[in-house]
DNA sequence: GACATCACG
DNA sequence: GACGTACGTGATGTCC
């Protein structure tokens, strides 16, 4: 479409700076291989852009498109207000050299891009916005910022492009309280911290809102101010009515920016290939530049491959060839690769299974490799695929080597302490093993290996690691096995499939053990690895293997029990909102509660859906019946779904015991996690709840015994912040709440309330979850200005805290991670983010110490523990963080406790000297509810 | 597959 | 340039 702008034309405005610092921060620092340029910031921007363009296609598409960048930091705003932005930070010095980049990048893909000398994106924007208005046309202006809400309205909306979240008229009215002819009255008076407009003291969005909602118009309220009856409020208005009549002015666009260009000049154009492929090229963007080739239909422009240092090249650069990999089929091919992996002294092993349940699957083949692109599989019992028969055959596949036969050949190399067996998640093959009565030993592991040195960096599965670490995509295993009803298991796949995947699986961990083993050292977390992390595979697979009891019959009566109530329930609700709805619908119920009942505090989300959280519904039981019914109802439904009937299916049918798995390198603090099923989440803090634990049981002549930390957390907090108080409480075993909250509110403990006791707890809770008033508020349900004065208070009792949070955030900063006590380290990638991301990741970053030092402790006691405990009739079977449950014959409960005990409160010895000492209490019972 | 909810430490 | 507000998890159901 051509011609003059006007109806039926549609204007596309970004936010240049918008995607520029997105794009920063979206991505890690990358820089250019050929010469260190930062790029990172370049990178995601065209990424952007590229995803941008691809996505105008349809009715909606633009006719006219430009970018618009902020110019100069000088603007007619410090004109007014010489501290108008101040409190920015600098532009990070990795991001400057990029902002020319991203002009030419923008021009690149043939996208009008604009600036101007003293004003600002928005007033720009603003500009074409109201133009393209007044013509009568649509304008869509992609960025987030909520200056640009001003201008909503008659045609001109917004879109974050991140969310694909589209803002009209009610979008900006959700967000402000009023519509977008007021939204800068309501600016003018909640001001704006990070343009450091001052705005009216004390008055947030809400308030201000409120206050034009009534007067109409910000000139009218402050002309009337006198007539406000909150004293505090007239008062701020009157006194700082010419500062908000200054942030007024500050935060209006300017709608009348002189410019030399017209709508018309910013009509939709084609990029040149040429170009567009040059500059990429030149950045070297090589995944970019190949779509962006496939989109426009050209070849994808060679970049050359830097020159390395030749001998790196030479070790580092052996291509993927799927092709090349060996697939053995005889005793005597096999024996050469045993002959080699005896020469190299290791072996990457991968095992190829039926199921993802070690439990239950079985060994389908094997692969190995000893160096970059030299691998072969092994396949066992593969099934002959025959294309007349539908339902399979049992038939094995030709070429294959008897799994006996080639087990025992392998046993010898896979026990033995001079070879070394590397895989990528080897708690997985070493179960797998362990199933055909061999342990594999000694092992190295990728997966800890990158755990160790990248935790909270990015996720540690063989993808992840292979595309990061090794530029390659592994072959994905999706296609070879489908999904949903048509999934097959591993030895359906045919074999030249399976010899090309499975082989690779074992190159990449060959490769990706080379590049870690030596980075291990340089990353100074060896002993992290080799202490907390390599010895822990074997002890974990072993509690796995062995499992626990759960009492079928007591959890499927259970289940029936429930199915009653909740059947009783959900009539009695029916009735109380006066017609039937889906109980579990949270969207349902919200419209019941607060559309049809209008029930007051009905709270939309971002998602538009009102909340039906426990917190809303309990404040709203107050007022009526069916919230509390609701409760009741979610309470049982959750207790049924995730354990009385799960949990049943977990049982295995082998060993009538249930069998978690744990994943060690999932969470980034260092616990551990639980799945399939979890058992670190079985209810207790209920009495119903609590009759789940009971069906976790011991064999008949065993007894459950339950050891725990007592408050680790907060007793690594004392030692780690130095506290005096807080040891000293700590070492004559005081109540260490009540002791806060005796100190806090000056209460003697003699005359201490559960109440009082009770805030105290949540505050010390909230320290080691880094705390913030809002947090703590909406926790005690208390105003945000009082938690505050706790906080504050707080502080001023231990003022070690404040301290010791502080020198948390700066380390975290300067160095990109935290560490615990061991020499853990958890990144803290977010930390210099801007805006809420920010609050999360100094919130994360105060809390990972701690919460990481506690998981590696509990590590250390799990490690010594087998040999500890080896003389004794007692298996180790779970852990929950702070706890380990062990089974063990009756009779011999006091002896284990005695040993796990000492254990465990001796665990962080020798390498760290605690200031307060580990206390473990111990319990006992027929079943794991007992044994608290 | 995203989101809301809720179970645990 | 600011998406939200206590840390860390996993499982379930609804809804698109």
């Amino acid at each position: 479409m051509s011609g003059t702008f006007g109806k039926g034309h549609h204007l596309h405005l970004i936010d240049g700076s918008a995607f520029i610092f997105r794009a920063y921060h979206a991505l890690p620092p990358l820089t250019r291989k050929s010469d260190g340029m930062p790029i990172g910031a370049v990178a995601g921007f065209c990424n952007m852009l590229h995803r941008y363009v691809e996505g105008n296609t349809g009715p909606d598409a633009p006719t006219h498109v430009a970018v618009i960048f902020d110019k100069g930091s000088h603007t007619f705003r410090n004109e007014m207000y010489d501290l108008y932005k101040a409190n920015r930070e600098a532009m990070p010095e990795d991001l400057r050299p990029q902002i020319p980049l991203t002009r030419i990048a923008t021009e690149a893909f043939n996208i009008a891009c604009k600036e101007k000398e003293g004003f600002e994106a928005d007033d720009i924007i603003a500009t074409l916005a109201v133009q393209a208005r007044d013509r009568g046309g649509r304008c869509t202006i992609i960025s987030s910022d909520k200056d640009l809400m001003q201008l909503v309205g008659d045609g001109v909306e917004m879109l974050d492009a991140m969310k694909n979240n589209r803002i009209d008229r009610e979008g900006v009215f959700e967000k402000f309280g009023v519509y977008p002819e007021r939204v800068v009255d309501v600016q003018a008076l909640a001001g704006d911290s990070v343009d450091n407009v001052p705005g009216a003291p004390g008055i947030g969005i809400k308030t201000a809102a409120l206050l034009i909602n009534e007067y109409g118009d910000l000139h009218s309220l402050l002309e009337r101010a006198e007539e406000i009856k909150q004293p505090k409020r007239r008062q701020t208005l009157i006194e700082h009515a010419e500062q908000i009549r200054l942030s007024r002015r500050l935060v209006l666009l300017d709608e009348n920016t002189p410019l030399d260009f017209t709508l018309d000049d910013l009509e939709v154009r084609d990029p040149d290939p040429d170009r567009l492929l040059g500059f990429l090229a030149e950045m070297e963007f090589r995944t970019l530049s190949r779509r962006v080739a496939e989109v426009l239909g050209r070849e994808a422009p060679v970049i050359a491959e830097p020159a390395a240092l030749p001998e790196i090249a030479a070790e580092a650069d052996v291509p993927f060839d799927s092709t090349a990999y060996e697939q053995v089929s005889d005793a005597a091919a096999l024996q050469r690769w045993i002959d080699r992996i005896y020469e190299f002294g290791h072996v990457a092993v991968d095992t190829e299974t039926t199921g993802l349940d070690e439990m239950i699957a079985e060994l389908v083949g094997i692969s190995l490799a000893v160096e970059p692109g030299r691998a072969c599989y092994i396949p066992l019992t593969h099934k002959q695929s025959r294309g007349d028969d539908l339902f399979g055959s049992d038939d094995l596949a030709e070429g294959q080597m008897a799994t006996e036969e080639a087990l025992r050949m392998l046993t010898p190399m896979l026990k033995d302490p001079a070879i070394l067996k590397i895989g990528q998640n080897m708690k997985y093959d070493g179960k797998i093993f362990a199933q055909l009565g061999i342990t594999m030993t000694p092992i190295d592991d990728t997966m800890l290996m990158s755990y160790a040195m990248h935790a909270g960096l990015h996720g540690h599965g063989m993808d992840t690691l292979s595309e990061r670490y090794l530029g390659h995509t592994p072959i994905p295993i999706k296609p070879l096995l489908g999904s949903g009803k048509s999934a097959v298991t591993f030895d359906k796949v045919p074999l030249s499939d399976a010899v090309a995947y499975a082989a690779e699986d074992a190159d990449i961990t060959l490769r990706l053990w080379q590049k870690f083993k030596p980075q291990l050292h340089v990353a100074q977390v060896t002993r992290v690895y080799e202490t907390l992390e390599r010895p822990l595979v074997p002890v974990l697979a072993a509690m796995e293997r062995s499992g626990v009891k759960v009492d079928r019959d007591t959890l499927s009566r259970m289940s029936n029990a429930f199915a009653q109530k909740m059947a009783m329930l959900e009539e009695e609700i029916h009735t109380l909102a006066g017609r039937k709805f889906n109980v579990g619908s949270p969207k349902q119920l919200g419209e019941i509660l607060f559309d049809e009942m209008a029930l007051e505090g009905g709270k939309k989300g971002k998602t538009g859906a009102y909340a039906t959280g426990a917190d809303v519904l309990e404040d709203l039981a107050t007022e009526h019946e069916l919230p509390r019914k609701i409760l009741d109802w979610r309470q049982i439904s959750k207790l049924k779904s995730t354990y009385t009937d799960a949990l049943q299916d977990h049982i295995n049918p082998d060993t009538g015991r249930v069998h978690t798995c744990y994943s060690i390198a999932g969470a980034s603090t260092g616990r551990l996690a639980s799945t399939d099923p979890n058992l670190q989440n079985i209810p207790i803090r209920t009495e119903e709840g609590r009759r789940i634990r009971a069906a976790f049981v011991a064999e008949p002549g065993k007894t459950l015994v339950a050891l725990d930390y007592s408050q680790i957390e907060l007793r690594i907090l004392a030692h780690m912040a130095e506290i005096p108080a807080l040891k000293e409480a700590f070492e004559q075993g005081q109540d260490i709440h009540a002791m806060t909250a005796s100190e806090m509110f000056d209460v003697p403990m003699a005359e201490m309330t559960p109440e009082i006791r009770r805030r105290a707890k949540a505050i010390n809770f909230g320290v080691i979850y880094g705390i913030s008033g809002f947090g703590l508020a909406r926790n005690l349900r208390i105003p945000r200005g009082e938690a505050q004065g706790f906080i504050d208070r707080y502080f001023e009792r231990f003022p070690s805290i404040r301290t010791y949070m502080n020198d948390t955030k700066t380390f975290a900063k300067e160095h990109g991670f935290v560490q615990t006590l061991f020499g853990r380290k958890i990144h803290t990638p977010e930390i210099s983010a801007k805006g809420p991301r920010a609050g999360f990741a100094q919130r994360a970053a105060i809390n990972a110490p701690i919460q990481g030092t506690a998981a590696d402790i509990i590590r250390r006691a799990m490690v010594r523990m087998p040999a500890a405990i080896a003389d004794l009739p007692a298996t180790m079977l779970l852990q929950v963080h702070d706890e380990l449950l062990f089974e063990v014959e009756n009779g011999a409960e006091e002896a284990l406790i005695e040993v796990a005990r000492d254990v465990m409160e001796s665990a962080a010895d020798p390498v760290v000297k605690l200031d307060v000492r580990l206390v473990v209490e111990a319990g006992r019972g027929a079943n794991w509810a007992e044994a608290h």
